[in-house]
DNA sequence: CCTTGACACTCTCTACGGTCGATTGCTAGC
DNA sequence: GCTAGCAATCGACCGTAGAGAGTGTCAAGG
């Protein structure tokens, strides 16, 4: 296992080749051959040195050449390996840090939703590449208020406020018919008792008391609190997340083919692998990178999705990042997520907390 | 001006030979020459014969060839005669029809977008070209139930419901501080004198009343119910219309080229030139065409946009079609876009009347 | 006068062949 | 262990030739 480990890393010296070799491939796009990578500072080494250190590398599977006479370019491992342990990570500037965070809280007026679109707005102007953003989960909403109203056939229409005004609605089919006075005397028991109430507490406490008076009402009221945890109704799209900027994605050459580019953007039509790979960086923390065919979806074979997980008070409740073709500019795209991811995350909980104070003063 | 005239239009003879043609190259995508006319029922002619109509056609400017050797292609303006004179629509198929009809009315939940979003993928899947649907305008609306929640700041949540179900909110920056009470009042007193009535007689009623007692409270009620007229807030694309579909355009070689694929799919993400085009429909009646240079932007030269406005109650309140190549089966997209535009109507028409008369019930 | 067959012409598309340049792997020498 | 040199390989580019498709025109025929 240990000489298999020593076996599997290249030397030092291989190290900085390929760190070089994937820097410069990144910046031309074109497969680099020894005689560039030789004149490229740094070394001091001739092309036929080099070549027998790529040979080295094509063996290991970081490299490999597209056909005979055309250098190298890295392979989804090569890329893995230089974000992993190659990569100088290029911080971004503080004044477009100031930039992004005014963008983010000019934006945000009590909707989540405008934030993500434009956190996802952002972070493709800032990368070049398509931003996309989920939809946040209302993980830590309070109850701001809560009505209903009668439909036909046993239907209620609900609408919800949450934190500081965001406004939810759904229809619920009831089992039985309820009447007006029923409806608003569930409301007013709602509201009057649980403003301000974080929407855990509530569902605890309905359940708490189910056996009590008032159960007749709790199917009601349980499942009306139940919208705010699920997707957002009202998105046309079913609402997984915010893309922007996919067109961006065409102007790069690697994905040139219009038949490639019609299957990304279908899947990105369609969303569900998008989101469940997207998922996938909720567990982690900090910026996840799933490279090429790491991606185990064959439409993503030639790109890399950066992703961030952000939170608001320590509550993940959504990813954000950027999808791009494998050769993109990791040092630069890889702070910009996850300064953003901070951001998002501490926008929305100033927001929160700024809404929620205001709730109370003007209801003191 | 009369003998301009019949200068301008082609013989019966080169009349039937421009339809074939125009049908022959929609179907097959090729550049149509003499011979391949000729071998085409209906026609008894020679190749020599039709080489000479040809060049008619060509001088008049209905067809014109890619360059020597290459058959002739339909100009815009060959389309144009085309589908005002020439073409034989096929109307719909019954079973079709009847689906579509389900289709719409399945998803018709009291939401105006769920019906805008299912008739543009219907649309889409129907023609195998883009489908476009503007959000319907809530020109009939009627005042269901509204309420004021303060914000801090200043700033007042409005939340309104229209006609059967439809949630929409807002917030407003008003000039003064306004208690808790106020705001209560403000809501009670529109709700109480105005659930039921159309909003337009809402707004008339309170202009009315400006100059009388209550004036102090009428910008935030009358701001309140302009909302409704205004695009939906909630959307996350600034909501102008519903898109489905696109990717089905890169099929078209005519379009294939990665760059204009590009600033196609650009211009939908704009929305406003679009939107523009769109709207010019609204003034006519019934299906309106679109075809290539005649829209005015560059982007949608080699694209025709077939559309129709649909209404309620004799009311225009929006407009749909499809986008598609100027190559299109014009024969069969017509009709489609007709009936749906007229479904789509007839849907909303339906759910507005349901949904009104439970809402009466319910509050009996 | 219209239609037709024939013919020369034009243009695209493809295949072919050759050159050029870039790059590699290998080997011999330092 | 590094380097220079060498043959080999392959794609990109270019010009040519030939096939194929279609046109315009013209003279002959109904």
């Amino acid at each position: 296992m240990a000489t298999d480990l020593t076996a599997d890393l290249p030397s030092e010296r291989a190290r900085r080749i390929l760190r070089i070799l994937v820097e410069h491939y990144i910046r031309e796009g074109q497969p680099v051959g020894s005689r560039t990578l030789s004149l490229s500072a740094g070394l001091d080494l001739s092309p036929a040195t080099i070549r027998n250190v790529m040979a080295d590398l094509e063996d290991l599977g970081f490299i490999a050449a597209p056909h005979t006479s055309a250098g190298r370019v890295p392979t989804a491992k090569g890329y893995r390996f230089f974000v992993d342990t190659l990569v100088r990570l290029q911080p971004m500037a503080p004044p477009d840090v100031l930039r992004l965070q005014n963008q983010l809280e000019d934006r945000f007026r009590g909707d989540a939703k405008a934030i993500a679109a434009a956190a996802s707005s952002a972070l493709s102007s800032l990368t070049s590449l398509a931003g996309v953003v989920t939809i946040p989960r209302q993980h830590h909403a309070t109850l701001r208020h809560i009505e209903f109203l009668p439909l036909s056939g046993r239907r209620v229409l609900v609408i919800l406020v949450v934190n500081d005004a965001e406004v939810q609605n759904r229809i619920l089919d009831m089992e039985r018919d309820y009447s007006d006075d029923e409806l608003r005397r569930a409301a007013n028991f709602l509201n009057d008792r649980f403003t301000g109430r974080g929407l855990d507490e509530v569902r605890t406490q309905l359940l708490a008391d189910l056996d009590g008076t008032r159960e007749f009402m709790n199917r009601l009221m349980l499942d009306s609190i139940a919208i705010a945890d699920q997707k957002q109704p009202g998105a046309p799209e079913g609402s997984g997340y915010v893309l922007s900027g996919e067109t961006k994605l065409m102007n790069f050459q690697e994905l040139s083919g219009v038949e490639k580019i019609k299957q990304l953007f279908e899947a990105f039509g369609e969303q569900r692998e998008i989101l469940t790979l997207l998922d996938r960086s909720v567990a982690a923390q900090g910026v996840q990178i799933f490279i090429g065919e790491e991606s185990g979806y064959r439409i993503l074979d030639e790109c890399t999705i950066v992703a961030a997980p952000y939170a608001v008070d320590d509550q993940i409740i959504g990813v954000l990042g950027v999808i791009g073709p494998t050769r993109m500019a990791y040092e630069r795209v890889i702070p910009i997520v996850d300064v953003t991811a901070r951001l998002v995350g501490a926008a929305l909980n100033a927001g929160a907390a700024s809404g929620w104070s205001s709730g109370l003063n003007s209801e003191s």
